[in-house]
DNA sequence: TAAAATAAAGGTCAAAGATAGTCAAAGTCT
DNA sequence: AGACTTTGACTATCTTTGACCTTTATTTTA
């Protein structure tokens, strides 16, 4: 398994084992991992993004740490937080963080998650020019998010 | 014989040893098969289609992987038969007819057909060039096809 | 005790490494 | 001739690593 993942998934298991919340010390975290401590924050900065429902607070110098909280919110913030976080270009990896995040609130089903997500798809969508390609996901994931509010 | 249906045919074992799926490292794939790694794009596009029951996805970088999936035909009937149906252009009231064809015959529900109708919508692909809307509009309901198929 | 130095975190960024994707030219088969 | 195949140069994306930077806390010193 990647390293990357290794470190994810030890910070989900804190997250969890803390009630949705974790205090991590990258150094300590890093030498536990076995991984240069810049790569939590590659781990952070890719995985535990606002789409995908997490906020990060940190504080240098002695006695700090990374703080990691998983958003708690209601299914219409929840969509309209998306409406605007969608911005005008999303890729696969972003489009599926958020359908993720969805279905984790139960604002959509796993099968609602499975069936959206291919029309997301890089293969759904490969004959869109690559120029536009990450636009119109944004328009349809859009729609989507739309439709669900009511 | 042709190295590309050599290709085409492990890629088949693979799947059928993986119960209907299989995830390959394309330049290890390459080197075993002894071709240059594109080629392997090539058998997969020409090849492990939708139009034939095909899944593709894939991600770049360090652990990265090509992962196919196959979707059975037997099982399936009533879906492979709207696969095919679907022909390479499909305009909004065709999506709309197909989907509701879905709905009455009970594969998707009520819900899933507003949503999965916004997906194919007119506005949702209103950035998809004219030449490439209908074209792409099918390739997505033809994705959303294969998923709904266990 | 206030300022200065030092220590103890975490942050940034770019380079290198590891994969996969695209596309067009050249080759081959029918 | 036209369709399909083969190849490789170039591109895009994701991960790993390390050198250097910034912030905050603690200790030393005038």
């Amino acid at each position: 398994m990647l390293i990357s993942d290794a470190i994810a998934k030890m910070i989900e298991e804190m997250i969890n084992q803390g009630q949705g919340e974790t205090e991590i010390k990258r150094n300590d975290l890093a030498v536990r991992l076995g991984c240069v401590p810049s790569q939590i924050n590659y781990v952070i900065t890719s995985r535990f993004t606002p789409e995908r429902g997490y906020i990060i607070e940190s504080r240098r110098g002695g006695g700090g740490y990374i703080k990691i909280t998983r958003k708690q919110m209601g299914k219409n913030e929840y969509l309209m937080h998306f409406l605007y976080a969608v911005g005008d270009s999303v890729d696969e990896r972003e489009a599926t963080a958020f359908l993720s995040n969805l279905l984790d609130k139960e604002v959509i089903t796993q099968r609602e998650y499975v069936l959206l997500g291919s029309s997301l798809s890089a293969g759904a969508l490969a004959k869109v020019p690559s120029e536009y390609k990450n636009t119109v996901r944004a328009d349809i994931l859009r729609h989507i998010i739309l439709r669900l509010m009511d």
